[in-house]
DNA sequence: CGCGACATGTAAATAGTTACATGATTAT
DNA sequence: ATAATCATGTAACTATTTACATGTCGCG
């Protein structure tokens, strides 16, 4: 239920509605940590609101609600980030799985899809790096700031990945298909 | 529905019965590329059977059953390998989430998490590069062996995680928190 | 004979996606 | 006025997890 951590987390830099979160989402979160839509985050602030990890501080036009964190929320916000060592990710990438499976395919198929990933990998990190290169000082200065690290994390590990696919591809070339 | 591509890309393979396919996911597929459990191979293999991508191939004792690829699963497959460019990737990784919203915590917490996740990143790297190094040479040298690969991915992106961990822990050490 | 690995399943609950549905406000 | 964006929700479906449930075979 990582979800319901992921808008406590936000929430805990300030009150935000429903609408604000899933912006939040579709920016930077999604890229590098988590995906959701609308559609899971409005029935989940419903239900915090129930177990009272969150409150409703402020209504406005169009039917606006802005959610705050309340103490409840802030103690299981903490407790979930302090909670037993990452237990390892139960990883689950459909880009991984076609790369596992690849060997299904001719070598100029295969060669092919990975020089598209290697190429969408170059793009992806050229433009994290404008992103950070245009965010104001104050955020990419402060590695406190909400997704900072994160951020980080993809300018050192995109480069491994675009090595890789390139690796693989030379991999394929070379090789003799056996039986 | 990638679970039913993994599926058909081992069974492409050979045959094999759930239990097989179950253990291979404990392997190396869960590692890397998809996760799963007995609990969903079972019904999925029996919807598969349904949609005739699959058959049963033998049966055995203890209710073992083999299925085998037919070729309609192949050409599902196929179709699906070669499907529109990995469009990017809905990350989910509750690691990455955690790291996102490190902030929270005070300096000395997020530090001991980033330095146990380092640890734990130079441990599996380690881990990986002895399974690839007692593997048969059959399969560490041909790239279009099942896994090799995304294996290949493992020790390539695992040093670039550490390193980010390290130099997180370093920012977090110098930085005074701003209110 | 008893234990561990083999082997398969179902049921109940939760999580997540896609499609449907509605309406308000703001800028042009 | 009309389009874009703001803003919220529900419904139906699919996927996934956890717990329950059962039984077999081979080895010591």
């Amino acid at each position: 239920m990582s979800l319901r951590h992921a808008l406590l987390g936000l929430l805990a830099e300030g009150p935000a509605s429903g609408y604000d979160l899933t912006k939040q989402f579709e920016g930077s979160l999604m890229q590098w940590a988590w995906h959701t839509t609308h559609s899971h985050v409005y029935p989940e602030l419903r239900r915090m609101t129930e177990d009272e990890l969150v409150e409703v501080v402020a209504t406005a036009s169009r039917g606006r609600k802005t959610y705050g964190i309340t103490d409840p929320g802030r103690q299981e916000l903490r407790r979930w980030l302090l909670a037993d060592p990452l237990t390892e990710e139960a990883v689950r990438s459909e880009a991984a799985l076609r790369m596992f499976l690849l060997g299904n395919l001719e070598p100029a198929e295969a060669i092919k899809i990975l020089q598209d990933y290697a190429d969408r990998t170059t793009q992806r990190l050229e433009t994290m790096q404008a992103q950070i290169n245009q965010a104001p000082a104050q955020w990419r200065d402060n590695p406190f700031a909400v997704g900072r690290l994160v951020a980080e994390r993809g300018l050192r590990t995109l480069p491994a990945v675009r090595d890789w696919a390139l690796w693989c591809i030379e991999q394929l070339s070379q090789a003799q298909r056996p039986s």
